[in-house]
DNA sequence: TTCTAAAATTGAGTCAATTCGATTTTTGTG
DNA sequence: CACAAAAATCGAATTGACTCAATTTTAGAA
């Protein structure tokens, strides 16, 4: 049987991931020493980066989690979408937004971007991207819903739509995440506004 | 008289970024030792920790120059715009992109970027926002110069329209940089593609 | 059970950014 | 021309992420 191995590897991966959260959380990104993490997750600091390459991609396993969490949540809302352009948007980006701050603080998201632009081609860089790449799969996949039901017109450019909403909403998450003091529902405001111009442009 | 001082400090600044201009050129951001670079610009190494707070402010220094350059050549776009919505848009963004690999590298545009969203209130983390907002501002004047000229409709939300389509642009550029092997026709193509949308929605 | 190869763990050592207190240079005054 | 205060320079020491060769643990064959 494959079990004991396996079993300490899942359970070390764990408690790395534990310790790195709550050690993040605490002290910050640069504040949260690997020594200290190794020594909280009773390993060292060789078996740390046996498991990562680096200290981003700890990070990135954590970011991961709570994007795809973020990701199921909006399933619900491209499968019934409220009954109207402005408020579907709405709600699938207040869902993204609401959720974006449940295990990570903004300092860690600010760590996480700046990782995943600086180190592309990283495990966690290259997962990051991919996130991206289904968030914006997910705002398509609502347009195309909304084309569907008959409130947006068959003759939009989904895909290109589907960026411009994610592009936007993305850069003003960057900026909400660099403005410690920034708040959510400004923030949803804002987008809201932005989208104002584009719900106009497509409704039927 | 103050002459000798200053003159030896401007004359530093010089020497230093200089150097660090060609060594991250040539060996990449990382791989430019803060040694190295002070070895070239033949100052010690304490020096250069006196002219900037750390090693992403010296190249925060070359990203102004590039970025004022860019924002210089724009005003001529924004003064006398191409007498078409779409040609005025994917004029001043042209410029922007077709500058943009002037003096940095894309690797130098990554590790800008990174740390700007990494150190925001950082020097040049505010510097590198205030960047981001004069190019927001300049196509939002672009769009008003639209306005009057009577291309654009009156009543569009011009600042969250510019907005938008400088977020979007911006998003664009952030993964070009990310892919070594991305080109700018491309770039550009699909940013006009984007910009379709919205150049439908906003004319007369 | 015993043994060997493969896999995993370990932490002392390396490397490079940044700090900081001692030293040198510049300035302006008497 | 001194001289003292202020400003700037200097580089050795610190710090923390990451490496890697030695050691330990596990798997599974005999």
């Amino acid at each position: 049987m494959s079990g004991l191995r396996a079993r300490q590897k899942a359970d070390r991966h764990r408690r790395i991931i534990e310790a790195a959260a709550a050690l993040f959380r605490e002290a910050g990104y640069e504040g949260a020493k690997i020594e200290a993490i190794a020594a909280q997750a009773e390993v060292s600091i060789g078996t740390i980066y046996n498991y990562y390459q680096n200290k981003g991609d700890i990070l990135g396993a954590i970011v991961s989690l709570e994007v795809n969490e973020v990701l199921n949540a909006g399933r619900g809302v491209v499968a019934r979408p409220p009954a109207n352009v402005g408020d579907a948007l709405d709600t699938l980006i207040g869902i993204y937004i609401e959720h974006s701050l449940h295990y990570l603080s903004k300092e860690m998201w600010r760590q996480a971007m700046a990782i995943s632009t600086q180190l592309p081609d990283s495990p966690f860089g290259q997962a990051y991207t991919g996130l991206d790449r289904s968030l914006t799969e997910q705002i398509r996949a609502l347009i195309a819903r909304l084309q569907e039901i008959g409130l947006v017109r068959q003759d939009i450019d989904g895909a290109a739509l589907g960026e411009l909403i994610f592009n936007n909403m993305n850069m003003m998450f960057i900026e909400f995440v660099k403005r410690e003091e920034a708040r959510i529902p400004e923030l949803r405001a804002a987008i809201r506004r932005q989208n104002r111009i584009l719900v106009a442009a497509i409704g039927v």
